[in-house]
DNA sequence: CTGAAAGCGCTTACAG
DNA sequence: CTGAAAGCGCTTACAG
């Protein structure tokens, strides 16, 4: 049987199911029949496969022939079943209605697919419980690893992860320990930093809008705070809805600051989606921004920079959060060495003309 | 070994690892140790665990027992490989940074998490080549069934599913025949009702704004020129780039509108970021809307209703679509009966300020 | 309602 | 560089 031209064309199975009575056989083309087409033992295929360089060139070439001609696909199950390696990753974020968490998925699977892993991606609706009872699921997969988006480290998960003995690392926030591998950067200082900001340009009471009260919104609070107070300015300006972020809320909560606040002449908004609803409200009152009112937003989604008047924002590095968290997690399942447990990708103030 | 409070708080694994030199155990908890501590055989462990109703209920007792004390988590990968099914379907969308598919997924995640299913997301980019090649990957892990996007079945992929035998339901397009599964609404009759409206509402000179030019996109183009070539109007005012939708390609589409079209006094634009990029644009321009420009959207996408002024936009049932779709996929794994295999949800058009 | 035997398709751990 | 044997942890297909 050799390379013809003739077998290289089929790229169909041609692996007639068993007709054996009370046969378990599924049809499928497995490594035994790639083998036998190839001549070589089952063992040599799985080497060629996972890892070529142990086997002899022409032997290498008689086994992709054969893979070719018989179409045939490894079964997954059975690799993780015999090898107790899933080559599937768990990846838990708060939200999918989020463009932030979407662009750091985006920086996930870009690292994940390139290496050669899955993802199973689980949404926790910014719950602890939710994230627990996901993880519990997961486990039934085998993930090598868990990519987190928890802001603290809360003891049932600490558990969960310990019992099963599989890694993660946190991303967005950072660890306080390096004992934990995180990627992210410093919420707090991002609060500071438009704090910071929206007084050198002279705004004298200036409120922050927060939706979504998660651990990270209150670090962002707790930064801007410090700002204002460390320049003599009143920090209680503020707004906190802990229902979900909209457009539309943002728009609802300029309403209210300027009934606690009416001489408010500054909002610094927790998130994008609000600081967009903020605008809207503003030209619906024809108040004008930033003369009357300025607006600073966070992230640094599309239309902020486009925006009529743009908007001033935090630029977050969320894309490279997932691509490095994903990195720092399969150097680790892989036993290379992985340079900070901590890594700080930092942010930047975009300054725009709504400030 | 009675059923003690004791037993029952122990929820850590107790399993000691085999030590003997050369093993492959594990460590894990399997369904063997299960069996031996409710004293049954691992068979009915495993009904217990699929069949309960196969199961007696003493058994089934000391069996929820066991598993609780000694922290058993199912091999999903053993599963998989005995009984040829993996509880995982393979989900293609188009792009992830698109909120509309995100909502679908949303839906599938909701219909498939509660038929315990999981689900691996992949993105196509709007490629077909790409698209085919996820398929490939995604046959490695064997799933029972696929949701797709892609607008029409080019051969490859109907060799692809053909040859696997794995069942698909595409999403978003309606199929030709009833012998694909398919779950969306008419792209087409959308077009032409935004057509219908803008002409009704005395607007002379519409123009047709598209970026990402799949054939989605193409069928709403096609719709539109019908009502306006209906109407006697001039079909041909209309601004193409196939480059990613983005917010601030609204903008630039619109500019170039007016330049092709100076007397332009509409846009239907074919998708929401494009509107609001043209709304600001607009402002920027003190165009005003609609006064001088109406604007019309496509999906009904957070911002739409908030806007100043709001959107008029096309309502499209995105959620629906994919709770639907997953619906239809896993009735027909089960073997139950699937009512339509071209179930069309419909679409609204919500009137707002801007036309 | 329950169980013993065989097998799913790979990889590990040797041995050569 | 290659292969024979055993095993990963479940479920199928019987048989009782």
């Amino acid at each position: 049987m050799s390379k013809t031209a003739a077998a290289e064309k089929t790229a169909q199975p041609v692996k007639p199911a068993k007709a054996a009575k009370g046969s378990r056989a599924t049809g499928r083309v497995t490594i035994v029949d790639v083998a036998a087409e190839a001549r070589v033992s089952p063992m040599t295929v799985s080497r060629a496969l996972k890892s070529p360089e142990l086997v002899q060139q022409e032997a290498r070439d008689r086994i992709a022939a054969a893979i070719r001609k018989l179409g045939y696909v490894p079964n997954q199950a059975a690799s993780t079943l015999a090898s107790a390696r899933s080559q599937v990753i768990g990846v838990l974020v708060p939200s999918l209605t989020n463009a932030v968490f979407i662009e750091t998925l985006s920086g996930i699977r870009d690292y994940l697919s390139q290496a050669g892993y899955q993802f199973l991606i689980g949404e926790t609706g910014y719950s602890k419980e939710k994230e627990s009872r996901l993880i519990s699921t997961y486990l039934a997969h085998a993930p090598d690893g868990f990519l987190l988006s928890s802001s603290d480290q809360h003891d049932i998960l600490r558990r969960q992860l310990a019992a099963s003995n599989i890694p993660a690392v946190r991303m967005f926030d950072l660890g306080k320990s390096n004992s934990d591998m995180s990627v992210g950067f410093s919420q707090t200082k991002a609060g500071y930093a438009a704090a910071r900001h929206l007084i050198e340009r002279g705004y004298r009471r200036p409120a922050f809008l927060a939706a979504q009260l998660d651990p990270r919104m209150m670090k962002r609070r707790e930064g801007f705070r410090k700002g204002l107070s460390e320049a003599g300015l009143d920090p209680d300006v503020e707004v906190l809805l802990p229902a979900p972020t909209t457009v539309d809320m943002g728009a609802q909560l300029l309403a209210r600051v300027l009934e606690i606040a009416p001489d408010c002449d500054a909002v610094f908004c927790c998130n994008d989606d609000l600081a967009l609803g903020a605008l809207f409200e503003c030209q619906r009152r024809g108040i004008k921004v930033p003369q009357q009112m300025a607006i600073a937003g966070f992230n640094d989604l599309s239309w902020a920079a486009c925006a009529t008047p743009s908007i001033t924002t935090i630029v977050t590095p969320r894309y490279d959060i997932g691509y490095k968290a994903a990195e720092m997690l399969i150097r680790q399942l892989k036993g290379e060495p992985v340079e900070k447990a901590r890594l700080d990708l930092g942010f930047e103030l975009a300054v725009r003309e709504s400030t």
